[in-house]
DNA sequence: GCCGTACTACGATGCCTATCGTACGAGTCG
DNA sequence: CGACTCGTACGATAGGCATCGTAGTACGGC
């Protein structure tokens, strides 16, 4: 009818509304999580999962992208062989008014105190 | 010398240089302990442990109190049988400028969102 | 000194999760 | 078609952790 199933394969997201605090905040807070929010937040745009280098193997990698977007902080599509990664700023700014403008500062702060 | 062992029981608290964002996100991601923290929030001042009315043992609000203590969220002192709680607000808002604020007031949403 | 209150310590339990390796599926390009 | 790349699925493993119950310690008041 409308959408010819862009690319195939579809990935589970949760509604803005199911978005839970607790499970931002989890998500948040494993280090490899948070490095890759912040890469994805310093990226304008979208990157793929093989754009980051992450000190973990590939299933390890996959893992960490599905908890993101299983707690509604990423949007994940597939396009082509490659999986697009957005942060869901706008829609965690609706929910959560300058909560992750903070967190990414509070980041920020804390990566130059302690040397990047 | 000076100051005369106040109470006698001491509790080992980081320093607030020590304070991790990864820390403070995961204490702060338990449902349990995001309460104590919006409850601790919201009353000027320092509350007891017993004033806490949890649907949890005691064994388990220790637990969760003693988390929060060692991740930097919150301070802890003996004062006389009860022991006193107070969130760390100052230094945090020092080491993550807005961050707290952003965040006890993104959990303040959520809960009237969902009906308290 | 004795009792009650406030909180702790310790061990057990069951669940969750970060990590890996290997084997596989989906697309792209020759 | 065939090879290659990107990412997944599944099982295993080891460690973490939220919870409980019971037994114990510190303090204050009688």
């Amino acid at each position: 009818m409308s959408s010819p199933a862009v690319s195939s394969r579809d990935l589970p997201h949760p509604a803005r509304d199911e978005i839970r605090l607790e499970g931002v905040l989890h998500a948040l807070s494993d280090p490899m999580r948070l490095r890759i929010v912040r890469e994805l937040a310093g990226a304008r745009g979208e990157l793929s999962c093989s754009d980051f280098e992450l000190p973990v193997t590939k299933s390890t990698t996959t893992h960490h992208f599905r908890v993101l977007r299983e707690s509604g902080v990423i949007r994940q599509v597939y396009r082509g062989t490659a999986k697009m990664n957005g942060l869901r700023r706008d829609e965690l700014d609706e929910l959560f008014p300058g909560f992750m403008g903070a967190l990414l500062a509070a980041a920020d702060r804390q990566a130059v105190r302690l040397g990047d």
